[in-house]
DNA sequence: CTGAATGCGGACCTATCCAGTCGGATATTC
DNA sequence: GAATATCCGACTGGATAGGTCCGCATTCAG
């Protein structure tokens, strides 16, 4: 379906909430799931890869919890999926290093790895900042096609 | 992990194949699932649904099969995938007609619609024919005009 | 007319993986 | 030392993708 995980979702979602809030010195896992109804523990996972992953810093004890690692703008939506799901692919050939095993098929493959280029490249260009800062108009809803609802 | 599945993956390989095969009336499931490799029955059931959402012709019978019920150039991958898949969102929130129900936590959701709809456009600007002539030379998509732009 | 080749479509099975939970350890503060 | 945190591995339940099976309908060749 070409879809995010409810981790990435979650990770962004608690990522621009410490961007929202940079007064507080450390927000803890509990405190985000809570402002969004996320379940705490769940998000604990998934804050505690992101600091693995040198996105956030993190503090243990009272008055604890995790701060972003870097400034909000320079962290940007595809280092939060990748850390979260892991490096993706369009192609659900692309696993790993080795290539299409059913071979000559994947002819397919290489046109697709564009698109996935450019699809990182979109993500790439988006900053926690970004999603923080959401005064943007929906603009535009496709007109081209009603295919991408995305009526909110 | 943002990927498409295996039968979009198959259904996009056959198109191509048919593609490649314009002097050839029809080719039935079994030709083109040899030809790469695939399930047979599961290739079948792919373009199945492929002729119900009227990008393929049928043909029942001996030396029936299937053919591309428009010019290559004119079935768009995004279509494929569409006809295989379902609508597909990248936030895993929108989940058909009702929004988030944790509400107002998807103040991510609406950035990246904006991502939803250019992947949609780049999809959309990648027909059968370029994936059937694939002399990596069809750079056009990433050429900077508008479809990778996303200003934020 | 009969049989083979094909499309059509529902039911079903299975493996994978996501989402979420549990339990316990370690660190820090008061 | 108690309360509040992060940290981390293991487990479970459910959804979904991938694939199979079987029976029926359609077409055509002999």
């Amino acid at each position: 379906m070409l879809k995010l995980t409810k981790k990435a979702d979650y990770g962004l979602m608690a990522l621009k909430y410490l961007a929202e809030h940079p007064e507080a010195v450390a927000l803890s896992a509990k405190d985000v799931a809570d402002a969004y109804g996320i379940p705490a523990q769940l998000l604990a996972k998934i804050l505690q890869q992101l600091t693995k992953k040198g996105l956030l810093r993190s503090h243990a004890g009272m008055n604890g919890g995790y701060a972003l690692a870097r400034d909000a703008r320079e962290i940007s939506a595809f280092e939060v999926i990748l850390a979260i799901d892991g490096p993706f692919f369009i192609t659900s050939c692309t696993k790993g290093t080795k290539a299409c095993e059913l071979t000559p098929s994947c002819t397919i493959k290489e046109p697709l790895a564009r698109v996935n280029e450019t699809i990182a490249g979109v993500l790439k260009s988006i900053s926690i900042q970004d999603l923080a800062e959401h005064e943007h108009q929906p603009a535009k809803a496709s007109e081209g096609h009603g295919l991408v609802a995305l009526t909110l």
